[in-house]
RNA sequence: GCCGGUGUGAUGGAAUGGUAGACGUGACGGACUCAAAAUCCGUUGGUGGCGACACCGUGUGGGUUCGAGUCCCACCACCGGCACCA
């Protein structure tokens, strides 16, 4: 009989809708293990092969887990709020909760199609007033214990349609939609103080379970350094703080440079007689993206202002001062003290603008470049009381010395900025406050919540760049919760990155009306053991959830300081590239190509793109091959942390494994014991696909069953050999595995499905082979290869590798000085000339 | 410019410092077939040799080690991220 998959797959997927084998029980004896995944975002473009990588990789762990006897949590969901909705909405003329209600309807359909073991009946939904009800009651706890303030903030600005754009929406400094220019504009927005939280979100990540790429690129985020604001009298009158993380060099410092939206370049402007250069290159600045500034790095650029100077508060030296887009108003004081012998930015920009350059570490020769030793050893030169003091010594020296003259103090920063959590956008939870002419901030009293998203006809954006929801009067006029006087609703939504800073918490008891979680269903289910997600995500929505949820500790809504106990990421899955070189002949078609796509040519991957039409659909793939073999293929497509090609001609070869295990169900001996023949290998492959699952590296699973397929097919079979073989696909194909569980007559024997048993066990002395085949090597090399009984000694195993022809060859005239043994692995014989 | 990551056959990729290339794809050969597809069996890093074998081989150049794809230093290329972090 043929493998009909496509009937197989139709048929399970009912019984499992039927049956709910995948239900997470609150408050089971059993052992909990909480796996989760990152809700998708539900895109009118559907499911692309991107997610079932992880999707797949974390249900065959829960799967495993299930068959080890724990009590799974493994739930999905949709974070559904977000700006593509909004603008396709916008464009096509529907309500965005319209399309948010199909985009749904359409992922979970493919979901169930791919055959993932969700519980269906916790998913949550981000848009949903029951969800964002508890999104918004965060925030009043985060507004009430001071988290959240109002500042003035640049936001991009498009000149043409007169509204704020996300980054996202700005390409190369003009407005994606019309192309205008974008300048930066300064606008009142709600924020959360994140760094109150920053030493928190660093220190504790020391006791996670993360891969370590992850730890690091979180913490470089955070950025914590140790250093020194000091004050610089100016000639102006004010005094200017700088922020440095070498106050050991301030004898060196010869100018300083502040950022051109420092708020004295303003109040200076009647002293500076240069005004009219120092506006122009402040409005120049106003228009680059940071990102652009950081471009346009190949060339220092800045202006000196004329009329104001600084005093470097150690040897009361008057030195100048600039603006330079370099210097980010953003972090420390938007102010530096350049010290160019020491800094290369500063040595480049000293040159260029003729500072002088004093030396004030030994080492280097400063008329070629900056001095920068990695390491603290320099010695002090040119620096009075500090001179001959390593840097080492000399740091805590010089922060003393700012102290006892009250012109600075020692100082932590973070490159970590506060979050900003306005977007002027209608597709978002509302922010829950209202402003009252007398009251100022309300918060919207708790039993009001959920403030709904009003349900309007009107979600266009405005042009005075006010939030849409601004233009609906009826909604904005409110009273005041406090005094009962006219009051106005804020109209600023929330970012989508609000509703999945906490979403894993309401799968635990998603039905609740009272309160986000119950204390009860977040004792028994958290923390999450498991998350796996992209790296992508690394520093905002997994650093912004690891806030969220130390604040709700703070609160004592969670009793865990973190959400996650582990954390893993996965490689994104690429496309063929149509316009490779590699794909053509001749050297004049490769010619042309490279003419035509320049550097692009010469990737035979990229990411997939509709432009580019190397979109894989995985409908296309379920309906030709079946959900089983894209399960497989994806998981079998290569190491899972590192990106990956899909390639039509590779699925292949995992249907036709599929097929070979199959096929097995014809030959298999009508007996239920594990038949001796296949016994050894049986039993290294359960080792190895266990060990393999519960450290992700599922590609080698796979390889380790596809080798017993061919052992079988070598060997012969017996059906109880494939009872083993069907448990262990069955977390990896669960379709096929249930059908040939019950061909085999496994299902009514046991009266349990194949996902139902328990993992199989091994013994590990079957695991071990009688002989082992070692390695000779004669001075590193390898000449032979011995069969020797496993844990030979040393003497024996070395007896045997003489005897050999090859090393007898290698001996002559030599004698033996060495020799190295690796228990049932290799020999190494050390030969030398014997003379 | 900074940070992070990756370089292994025709190709996707395996390999706790210990026999490089497991397992796939593709290609080639064979069986089955009127034929093709499917399936099953076999071969497949390069060079030389009829062969036994020998030499070379994990981006490049050094180093550590009895032994390096793996560890260290310097470089090159590509990918990803970015907020020039003082």
């Amino acid at each position: 009989m043929k493998y009909d998959f496509t009937a197989i797959e139709k048929k399970w997927q009912q019984r499992w809708e039927e049956t709910k084998p995948y239900a997470a029980i609150n408050g089971s004896d059993k052992p909990k293990f909480y796996g989760l995944i990152e809700f998708p975002y539900p895109s009118a473009a559907g499911l692309h092969v991107g997610h079932p990588r992880p999707f797949t990789a974390m249900d065959i762990v829960t799967r495993k887990k299930r068959m080890e006897g724990y009590n799974v949590l493994f739930p999905i969901g949709y974070d559904a709020f977000g700006l593509p909705t909004e603008n396709f909405a916008i464009k096509n003329h529907v309500h965005p909760a319209a399309v948010t209600r199909q985009n749904i309807a359409n992922f979970t359909r493919q979901l169930k199609m791919l055959g993932y073991g969700f519980d269906w009946d916790r998913v949550v939904d981000t848009t949903d007033p029951k969800y964002y009800k508890w999104t918004q009651w965060i925030f009043l706890q985060m507004f009430k214990k001071g988290l959240a303030y109002k500042t003035t903030m640049p936001v991009n600005w498009c000149t043409s349609c007169k509204c704020v754009l996300a980054n996202e929406e700005v390409v190369e400094g003009v407005c994606e939609r019309c192309g205008s220019e974008v300048v930066r504009k300064e606008k009142s927005q709600w924020m959360l103080a994140i760094t109150k939280y920053a030493q928190r979100l660093v220190d504790d990540l020391d006791d996670l379970n993360y891969i370590e790429r992850v730890k690091t690129q979180q913490k470089n985020w955070i950025g914590r350094s140790t250093g020194a604001e000091i004050t610089f009298p100016t000639t102006a009158g004010d005094n200017v703080i700088v922020y440095t993380t070498r106050p050991d060099t301030l004898f060196g410092a010869t100018y300083m440079v502040l950022s051109p939206e420092h708020h004295y370049v303003k109040e200076w402007k009647d002293k500076l007689s240069n005004w009219d250069e120092v506006a122009a290159y402040v409005d120049a600045a106003a228009h680059k993206s940071d990102f652009e500034r950081a471009e346009l790095n190949k060339e220092k650029t800045g202006v000196r202002l004329e009329g104001v100077r600084a005093i470097n508060p150690v040897n009361g030296k008057e030195i100048p001062i600039f603006i330079s887009d370099y210097v980010l108003v953003t972090y420390g004081t938007g102010a530096i003290m350049a010290v160019p012998a020491h800094d290369d930015r500063d040595w480049a920009f000293a040159k260029k603008f003729g500072c002088d350059i004093i030396e004030v570490v030994k080492g280097g020769d400063i008329t070629q470049g900056a001095f920068t030793l990695k390491d603290d050893t320099g010695i002090m030169v040119n620096s009075g009381f500090l001179d001959g003091l390593t840097v080492a010594q000399a740091i805590p020296v010089m922060k003393k010395w700012v102290a006892e003259h009250g012109i600075g103090e020692e100082k932590v920063n973070f490159k970590l900025r506060d979050w900003v959590f306005s977007r002027q956008r209608y597709w978002g939870e509302p922010i829950p406050l209202v402003n009252c002419p007398k009251c100022g901030w309300v918060p919207v009293p708790e039993s009001e919540l959920p403030v709904l998203l009003p349900q309007v006809d009107s979600y266009e954006l405005t042009d005075d760049g006010e939030s849409p929801l601004s233009k609906m009067t009826d909604w904005v006029n409110t009273s005041c919760p406090n005094c009962g006087g006219p009051a106005k609703r804020e109209t600023d939504t929330m970012p989508q990155w609000a509703g999945s800073s906490w979403y894993f918490l309401r799968y635990m008891d998603p039905h609740n009306d009272k309160e986000l979680v119950s204390r009860e269903a977040e004792e028994y289910w958290g923390p999450v053991d498991w998350y796996n997600g992209g790296m992508e995500h690394t520093t905002l929505h997994l650093l912004y959830s690891r806030f969220w949820h130390k604040f709700l500790y703070d609160l004592g809504v969670v009793h865990t300081k973190e959400p996650y106990a582990k954390r893993t990421s996965h490689g994104m899955i690429l496309g063929q590239n149509p316009h490779y070189v590699g794909n053509v002949e001749t050297e004049e078609e490769k010619q042309a190509l490279i003419a035509k796509y320049g550097s692009q040519a010469l990737r035979p991957s990229v990411k997939m793109s509709k432009s580019l039409g190397n979109v894989v659909n995985p409908d296309d793939v379920v309906k030709a091959y079946g959900a089983d073999t894209m399960r497989v293929y994806i998981m079998f497509i290569g190491d899972f942390e590192k990106t990956a090609t899909w390639s039509d001609e590779a699925v292949k070869g995992s249907k036709r494994f599929l097929d070979r295990c199959w096929n097995l169900m014809e030959q298999a001996k009508d007996d239920e014991a594990v038949s001796k023949k296949n016994e050894s290998a049986i039993h290294k492959t359960i080792k190895k696909v266990g060990d393999d699952i519960d450290e992700l590296k599922l590609n080698t699973a796979l390889a380790a069953l596809m080798s017993l397929v061919n052992d079988f097919y070598a060997n012969g079979v017996t059906k109880g050999d494939l009872g083993v073989l069907v448990r262990l696909l069955s977390p990896f194909a669960p379709h096929i595995a249930e059908e040939m569980w019950e061909q085999l007559g496994f299902a009514e024997k046991t009266g349990k499905m194949a996902m139902q048993m328990a993992w199989p066990e091994y013994d590990e002395a079957k695991t071990i082979d009688a002989e082992k085949e070692m390695a000779v090597q004669v001075n590193g090399k390898l000449r032979a290869t011995i069969i020797v009984p496993v844990d030979s000694p040393d003497d024996v195993v070395i007896a045997a590798a003489c005897a050999e022809e090859k090393v007898q060859r290698q001996m002559q005239g030599m004698k033996i000085v060495k020799t190295i043994v690796v228990k049932n692995k290799l020999v190494n014989l050390i030969l030398k000339p014997e003379k």
